[in-house]
DNA sequence: TTCTTGATTTCCT
DNA sequence: GGAAATCAAGAAA
């Protein structure tokens, strides 16, 4: 369970890091929703290797979300960061958001408050630009239907953590 | 090669 | 509450 951990980036020496609330499964081949389940593309190739590393993909042409890779070599399990909030580097997530409010919550936000970027997928993390560590574990967990995608939207794959 | 659609956010009415 | 923004897969021709 990835919720309550700390995912922090280093982007050209600039230092965030958010305490993950939100994500959400993917599970590749079997989940109609998910972009690796009709076989690996040049845009899905970091979700199927061995894991621990990020996948970036733009959606809509505007937004970057951001994915942790998990599962084995070839079953492009992946976790999307839907959202979390900011621990460390407020100010240069502001800068990146010009905004100083609603910084992390939802996927598109959070890439762009992490300073990722399609460019940036495939990167493995190993703490030299991307880390990720164990954190608190919340105290309940709220489990619903994921959000945003028109396909498979019966199954219990995002999480919440809900204080 | 051309068209449609999408793991979304933001701005406008 | 509704629509636009904007690019890359995937499907169709």
């Amino acid at each position: 369970m990835l919720l309550g951990w700390i995912f922090s980036t280093r982007i050209q020496g600039v230092v965030t890091a958010v305490r993950l609330t939100e994500v959400e499964a993917y599970m590749g081949a079997g989940d109609p929703a998910s972009h690796a389940y009709r076989g690996r593309t040049s845009r899905t190739a970091p979700m199927f290797t061995a894991g621990g590393v990020i996948y970036v993909y733009l959606v809509y042409g505007v937004h970057n979300c951001v994915n942790v890779v998990t599962g084995e070599e070839g079953t492009a399990q992946a976790v999307l960061l839907r959202g979390g909030v900011p621990v460390a580097g407020r100010d240069a997530m502001e800068n990146r958001r010009e905004r100083s409010t609603d910084l992390t919550d939802g996927p598109g936000k959070l890439g762009q408050a992490l300073g990722l970027t399609t460019q940036h997928s495939g990167l493995p993390i190993d703490g030299t630009l991307v880390s990720l560590q164990p954190g608190e574990s919340p105290g309940r967990v709220a489990t619903t239907p994921r959000i945003g995608i028109s396909k498979a939207t019966d199954r219990l794959w995002r999480f919440v953590a809900a204080e």
